[in-house]
Formats: structure tokens, sequence, C-alpha cells
DNA sequence: GGCTTATAAATTGCACGCAATTTAATTGTC
DNA sequence: GACAATTAAATTGCGTGCAATTTATAAGCC
């Protein structure tokens, strides 16, 4: 029977490597995505904050940081960005001056109609089932979830 | 029976996005990885970059870009930061002028007895069977090649 | 050999990501 | 009500990623 113990280098082999992988398969993922978010004028990361105000809108910027693990140092300027593109508006909460509201504006909302043609689009390109897409998806959320709590 | 159709709205849900799943799980292995790393004095993409040069001395700046899909934009200032911090050096190709030879210094040979201890550690954050493992890379992997050909 | 084409790095400009700090506003405590 | 502690964004500094351009060298062709 033969020793399936992996030697020193082998445990160091890039392509062992879980993290590498998921790693190269995100940029992978955000370069897949780009001919279609040019279309929209959105960066990947500024999709995703489109993603969440699309599914809620009038969240804080720490509310948006919490559904994307982001903090205010990467989605400041972001949203100022998007703010710029005119697809939200930033506005200080008379309740509570620390906060700032993120709200949609009418052409945020008018992108979500273009935007809904990307998940089928991109499911195409990765040739796989929804089955194994679905799975896929919560075999790495779950991953992410254990390294956080970690 | 129910209709299994998603509707447009649930569709583009942030949690069932495999891209942000993978955007975000990766954020968090680099997280996770980063105490650790910061012991080796390296960030964690200088760290792909050792781990290939610890598998095969004496690349080309594009041989390592190509394993670790990076371009020299990328690569060119983050070996520099490696020269800087004395893991490797960096040296024109005399038989072909345009080429630079990466290798790695006695300290950056070194540093490999302190990362081997990495894998294992990290193996027990994640909370997961050898299998599961191997299998999830393994898929990420394939998804990746996937979009990488389209 | 001279010229065009191709290739390898480096450079430039812009947008993240994140640690650390700062600023401003609110809350808790007495 | 004053004051310390907490909280929310913004700011700063640094290291990626990547598109686009530039520079330098090599290869191919006549």
């Amino acid at each position: 029977m033969p020793n399936k113990m992996p030697t020193p280098d082998q445990m160091l082999q890039l392509d062992r490597q879980l993290c590498f992988a998921l790693y190269s398969a995100s940029h992978a993922m955000s370069k897949a995505y780009k001919p279609h978010l040019d279309a929209l004028g959105l960066t990947y990361p500024q999709y995703v904050a489109m993603l969440v105000l699309w599914e809620r809108d009038g969240l804080t910027v720490s509310e948006i940081g919490e559904r994307l693990y982001l903090d205010s140092g990467t989605l400041t300027p972001l949203l100022k960005r998007l703010e710029g593109a005119g697809y939200i508006s930033r506005l200080r909460d008379t309740a509570d001056e620390r906060r700032v509201l993120i709200q949609l504006t009418a052409a945020g909302r008018k992108l979500k109609a273009k935007a809904v043609a990307l998940p089928a689009c991109m499911f195409e390109t990765m040739q796989c089932s929804i089955q194994e897409l679905s799975d896929l998806t919560r075999q790495v959320q779950q991953l992410r979830d254990r390294l956080q709590a970690a």
C-alpha cells in the first residue's frame, strides 16, 4: 500500500492550494463579467454594491459593508463614483448625522432591467448544470463563513 | 407542482451569485492567511509568487505571470518589493536582454521552511475533510479554466 | 544589412481592499 | 448637563490588478 501522505514540497504546490484556486477563479470571474459590466458602466465591485441596493434600497454605508464584507475605506470612494455616475444618491441621515443613506436614483433602478440578463449570460459561460452551480455556490459560501468565524 | 423558475428579482440576489461567493471567500481566505503571512513578511500575492518560485526557481517574469494569471503591470512592482525584502534577485537574461530572470536568494529559500507549516495550519481553520478540500479545489480550478477559455 | 514585426518588461493611470487614523455625532453615566 | 466611551464615515497610505502605452531587444524578411 503506497504512502499517501504528501511531502512538505507537495503541500506547497500552487495547484494544491484552495486559496489560489479561489483567488484565480475570482479574478477570472471578474474578467468574464467585464465586457457585460462595461456596457452598464460598472466595475465588478460597483456591480455587487448595486446588487445589494437592488435587493433593498436606502441602506447605510455600514449596512452595505456588512453585506459585502467591505469597510468604509473601500466603500466611500466606490459609492462616490456610483454617485458620480448618477446611479445612487448619498444623503446624511437627519435622524443620525453620523450615517449616510444610500438611495438608488431613477437611473440606478432602471439599470436593474439591463442587469437581469447577466446571470443567465454568465451561466452559459460557466458550462455547468444548475445543480452544480448551486452546490458549488453553497460550498464556497460555507467555506467563507468558516474562514470568517475563525 | 410548484414553479421552480426563479423570478428576475431572485436571479439577481447577492446570495445566489457564485461570483460573489468566490469574491467574498477569496477575500476571507486572504484575511485568514494574513497573520501567518505577516510573520513571514509577505503579502498574500507575494506568497503565491513565492510558491511558484519554490516549485521552480529561475523563471522569467512572464513565466511567473502565466502560472499566476497576472501581468507585468502587477508583477513588476510586486517582485521589486520581494527583491527589496531580500527574498529574490532580478537579473536581465544575458542571452535575451528582454527577459528578467527571478531567482530565490538564500533567505528566500530559507523562508520555505517556515511556509511549510501554513497549509496544515489553514486546513485546521477550514474545518473540512481532506476529501472535501481536494474536491472543492478541483471544482474551483475547473470553473476558472472554463471562465478563461470563454 | 536595413526594415518591419513581434516579444518582454516597465510604466502610467485608475479602481479597489484594508489597516490605521481622524472627524463628527451619539450614547451612557454620573 | 458635562464628559467619557462608542459609533459611523471619511481620510491616508500602501499594495495589488489591469488596461493601455512605452521602451528595449530579438526575430523574420527582403
